[in-house]
DNA sequence: TCAAAAGTGTTCTTATTACACCCATGG
DNA sequence: CCATGGGTGTAATAAGAACACTTTTGA
């Protein structure tokens, strides 16, 4: 391997964008940064992957540290690869993004979280490194990941009411969404639970709770989707050789 | 720096999916390799990245060494660092893919284009390294992106029939799809140009050419894919505050 | 009794699916 | 004249979008 040696000098990074949810806003947590390069700039939490440290587990690691919590959804996004990117070295960074329900979020004794803090999305201002750039494209990936899949529940306490979960749509998609039309497609999923609950000690008509069916879903998925549940088109023909119906949608 | 001198030990490479599509197939460029590890394995074209070299750089360039092409689209999918990957050391890797026209496509005079093989995607069989991981996850990408976007011209040759298109499609979505319902959505679109020519030499009816609009489909991009282009609702209320439509669409 | 948010159905429009026959060419 | 793939339309169904009033609570 001697004549790779000289690929052999660089480092990598993981940098997590971790999102949450809370007063009707998309929030992200960020480190105020205690040291050079980019002191007391706002940054996204990360570090260089060990050695011996597979990059998902790294990204775990920084979660972990920070917020305390493990199962949460975590994802690998891009990797910023720039050559001028830190001026330590060449130093190429994998972003992952993860959703956390920030009331189960303790803040963590490491020195690194008491530098946390929670910011709105719709605020963040510059940030050290590429970090801005990194949260965009991980905001980006969040948008397109909460219309194909029911990860949006990954952001709310396990009770929640139909207008919680649309808000957090809302903030999402950057849209307003229609309440009647939100909550029969939410309904018709069948991915709700009805706790028969509601809340308590709002100055208004209290809301009903529901819960994730995270059982159902599972089970949704496993059936990949369960596309071509209908089968019922005609009295079925010989077990005709599936003429298949894919669409093309053209949307993003 | 010292106390991060550890971690600047690594590498990093990029792999490149090469697609292109003939006789109706999807196909993967692979290079045999000549030499250790995985000597006379097949393996996805791919190198280290040069230490003042940018990342989407390695990729074009590890495309042109071996393809001598360059406009072509090509974008990165993820990044694998599993800690044993590579024998040689931690080396983490990046993968892109790119869609060629294969009649484009010349083989260069370099030692490592010798080597290179199209292959039938679906008869690949195991690669070197976790190469058969990348070529999957890149042709699970490949699958949503066409759905999304119409890159699919960019594997077909300037001149096409929608046959074969249609046959792109399928190749591509591992579907058939209804050619009737296919013609009507593909033409909706209008970013094909009826080249008012036909085929020559076939031996049946003789299909029409067309080619893509890459102009129209640009501007479609820039203007954010024009959504609420129809505007005409009723009479327009006192320029009502957009209550915006945006729809959920739990599909894949 | 007021303010504030919860809750609830129907109509219209658009998109998707299913489906079968005639046409133009070369051999 | 036959084999081969090219080309075309319509009806049924499903999904999405628009839209407004009544209900329940606490203050």
């Amino acid at each position: 391997m001697n004549e790779f040696n000289e690929y052999f000098k660089s480092a990598f990074t993981v940098d997590n964008v971790i999102f949450g949810f809370d007063e009707g806003d998309l929030k992200v947590l960020l480190i105020n940064r205690g040291e050079e390069p980019y002191k007391s700039k706002w940054a996204l939490p990360g570090y260089f992957v060990y050695p011996n440290e597979d990059l998902d587990a790294a990204a775990k690691r920084v979660l972990d540290e920070l917020t305390g919590l493990r199962n949460v959804y975590l994802e690998q996004v891009r990797t910023f690869g720039a050559v001028n990117r830190h001026p330590f070295g060449r130093v190429i960074t994998v972003a992952y993004f993860s959703l956390i329900k920030i009331s189960h979020y303790n803040i963590q004794p490491s020195s690194i979280a008491k530098k946390a803090k929670w910011h709105s999305i719709s605020k963040v201002a510059d940030l050290a490194f590429d970090h801005k750039e990194i949260l965009e494209a991980c905001f980006h990936r969040l948008k397109w990941l909460v219309r194909s899949r029911p990860v949006g529940f990954e952001l709310l306490p396990p009770k929640f009411t139909l207008t919680e979960l649309q808000h957090l749509y809302e903030a999402i998609l950057e849209t307003e969404l229609d309440k009647r039309n939100f909550r029969k497609k939410i309904l018709s999923m069948n991915l709700l639970i009805d706790l028969d609950e509601t809340q308590e000690g709002v100055a208004h008509r209290p809301a009903r709770l529901y819960k994730f069916d995270r059982e159902k879903y599972e089970q949704f998925l496993a059936e990949g989707f369960s596309f071509e549940l209908k089968e019922s088109k005609k009295k079925e023909k010989k077990s005709r050789s599936k003429k298949v119906r894919a669409n093309i949608a053209w949307k993003d």
